[in-house]
DNA sequence: TTCCTAAAAAATGAATGCAAAAGATCGGCA
DNA sequence: TGCCGATCTTTTGCATTCATTTTTTAGGAA
């Protein structure tokens, strides 16, 4: 039996202008599945839900729609929801397209980043290296993260960080549980190709960026299925 | 008042297997939308459509949420959903994303294109020459799209092509009315532009290959805003 | 005991109902 | 005549209800 917290109704608080109750919920939901509070394959309570969230099943089907739409979910006629499981063939895809994304990302920045959000991701960067130095892994991946954060803002294109968005969030909860272990071997790669990034992003080198981008992520990827399979 | 058609009742034929009747309203909806029945920014008639496809509100605005998460209509708290109108601004995002996706899919069917599947591809872009020299336009256009559509084809990448799709079914709605008339003055930049495309897929050459439909849809996008503000 | 069948229980998918909010209509007033 | 406000209508959002379908459970035969 699936554990499910005693009851959260959605703090239906002073209700935001402009933010409607769906999207609350849907944001609810999405959060509750990428956290992993239910098991890969497992049946997506309906009722169960409903009570968590306090709403009727209407709201809640529609979430549940969005969700499969955006491949979080397989829904199946007749047969309700399931957490989709992510084979290593499916991972593979969207790590892909991830770096696709990130590549299209740092193609984009270059022609228009600043150099104080250079300066900015600079200064991020070095942190991550004393972290590197010091073998903190928890500080150097909080940086990791925030530096491709940052490129993705940088390219000032809003459809895209909604996708890459979402695509992070499908790929989110495998990351969790693949990434820290095996990453350490591939460190010291990993590190080189940031100092890579950064020198095409300082001298605005799209193409180049884009490609190194693409590739970083392949390689992460490697070792992260490495490390699954292992 | 917008023109809406007799009644059409999602042929409710013998149930196909795997297909719920959901999926079906979803393309139907989607499809009824990029065709364009229904004006830019305009609200989008629950009632009507409920009576149109012969079903219920409740699966109809399962429907819109979806769609709405798609990017293809807004949802305005207590306002219904209106059809997203696309300024140019949003308009050059979609573009480039869809460049961004083209390139990745570029440089994933570099590495695993058959020789086969690119004499394919070589044909039609033969037939698409013929066209070009006789100043088909029509014939031309077919064969550019097919061409794009199997290099993404190639990329043999499920998340990778959804996520196309559903990009170009957002801007298809545009494209109808922007493309054709000023894209001849590009044609003969096109069509040198997509000889590059195959030489490069010809060699593999999967970082060279991305650059150019990066660029190739950048200049398509230029050639159609041009066009729209003339 | 084990397997198969049939009834009961639960769940899903869709329609309908209802309160609240937005929009439209009409009358009053300057 | 033109503008503003009150009332009425329509629309929206969500809950509830109903018909099917699936799943579970109970019973009986081999």
């Amino acid at each position: 039996m699936p554990v499910v917290a005693p009851a959260m109704p959605l703090q239906g608080e002073s209700a935001r202008p402009g933010v409607s109750l769906h999207d609350e919920l849907l944001v609810a939901l999405r959060d509750y599945i990428v956290e992993g509070h239910l098991a890969d394959g497992a049946r997506v309570p309906e009722r169960q839900l409903c009570e968590r969230f306090g709403i009727s099943r209407t709201p809640l089907r529609e979430a549940l729609k969005v969700l499969a739409a955006e491949g979080l979910i397989d829904l199946l006629p007749n047969r309700g929801a399931r957490i989709r499981e992510l084979g290593s063939e499916e991972l593979r895809e969207l790590f892909d397209v991830m770096g696709g994304l990130e590549a299209l990302a740092g193609r984009l920045a270059c022609e228009r980043i600043s150099d104080a959000e250079v300066a900015e991701i600079e200064r991020v960067h070095h942190d991550m290296y004393r972290f590197y130095l010091r073998r903190e892994m928890h500080g150097y991946f909080q940086c990791n993260q925030a530096i491709h954060r940052m490129i993705v803002e940088a390219a000032a294109n809003a459809a895209l960080s909604a996708t890459y968005a979402s695509f992070a969030g499908r790929i989110r909860r495998v990351r969790y549980s693949a990434n820290l272990a095996k990453e350490r071997d591939r460190w010291g790669e990993a590190m080189r190709e940031h100092e890579m990034i950064l020198d095409a992003l300082r001298r605005r080198a799209g193409n180049e960026l884009s490609d190194i981008l693409f590739l970083h992520l392949r390689n992460k990827r490697k070792a992260a299925q490495a490390e699954a399979s292992a």
